[in-house]
DNA sequence: TTCTTTGTTCCGGA
DNA sequence: GTCCGGAACAAAGA
């Protein structure tokens, strides 16, 4: 599922596949995304140039000329494919792909100027589409609330500092709260917390300052890591396969209930546990 | 049929 | 008034 990294690598996918090119139609299949998909809305972007393409947390904005631009998260599983538009007539909701297999979900199409279409798949529906104005979007009711972008240098340790003073809330929610760093997911969170060797349910008013660097240190590097290594699945991006980076292949824990920890010195295995309906991953020896 | 998945919102209790 | 955490919600596949 698409966090920052991904969302990041898709941003970076699309500013190279789509700008300057001009939305010529748009089709929606359903308009039951997250929030209704409101057709006169859409019908506002025809003959609007893609200008650029800006990340924040994990929403993506797709900016045109004009006054409007569009708003995109893509929940737990939205993608965004690019196909050529000569393979099958705009009636079906679906493309047919070489294998004769039917593709599900493509839910809304914008027909460029170039012969491409950029689908919006979305199997889940917990993503969506919207159209803002422009100059609404640090105004935008998602956007504002927002805490500082976990790859700035205002997420540093004096701030976390700060947020987490007379807290008594665990750290995996805090790391995880939007308002106060924008654009951990549970994945990542997991990650990060192992490495920190911080247990996720540790109360923040235990966390040390030498943690409070760890935890800092590592979800940038994290990321980092994370977003290079989803770099190189860009070509994957492109053949419009919507397949996640290889990246994922890498987690230390997520997802790994009941197989061994990581570190090689530990036989410990994998617990998994709820924190507040969240699974939480980590290994009970190395995680303090 | 039930469970899982994420981000967000709502609400009760402390 | 504020904070915390549990529940609910969206949809679909296993």
């Amino acid at each position: 599922m698409p966090e920052l990294p991904e969302v990041e690598v898709v941003k970076r996918s699309l500013e190279k596949k789509i700008s300057k090119l001009i939305i010529k139609k748009v089709v929606i299949n359903t308009n039951k995304l997250r929030y209704s998909i409101i057709k006169k809305e859409f019908n506002k972007i025809i003959n609007k140039k893609i200008l650029n393409i800006k990340r924040r947390s994990k929403y993506i904005l797709i900016e045109l000329n004009g006054i409007n631009s569009i708003l995109v998260h893509l929940g737990m599983t939205g993608k965004f494919l690019i196909r050529k538009d000569n393979l099958k007539d705009y009636k079906t909701s679906f493309y047919y792909n070489l294998n004769s297999t039917v593709p599900k979900h493509n839910h809304i199409i914008f027909k460029l100027n170039n012969k491409t279409d950029l689908i919006y798949n979305d199997v889940r529906k917990f993503g969506f589409l919207k159209i803002i104005k422009t100059i609404d979007f640090n105004k935008n009711p998602h956007i504002k609330i927002l805490g500082p972008e976990p790859l700035s240098k205002k997420f540093n340790k004096f701030y976390f500092k700060q947020m987490i003073l007379n807290k008594i809330r665990k750290i995996k929610d805090v790391l995880m709260d939007q308002k106060i760093v924008s654009g951990l997911g549970n994945i990542y969170v997991n990650e990060i917390l192992f490495w920190s060797k911080i247990k996720p349910n540790r109360k923040v008013n235990s966390i040390n300052h030498t943690e409070i660097k760890k935890i800092i240190y590592y979800s940038k590097s994290i990321l980092i890591k994370s977003i290079k290594d989803g770099g190189s699945s860009i070509k994957d991006f492109a053949n419009s396969n919507g397949k996640s980076g290889k990246f994922q292949q890498k987690f230390t824990v997520y997802g790994r209930e009941g197989k061994k920890c990581p570190n090689y010195k530990c036989q410990t295995l994998i617990k998994k546990i709820n924190i507040s309906n969240r699974a939480s991953f980590y290994c009970k020896n190395c995680q303090k």
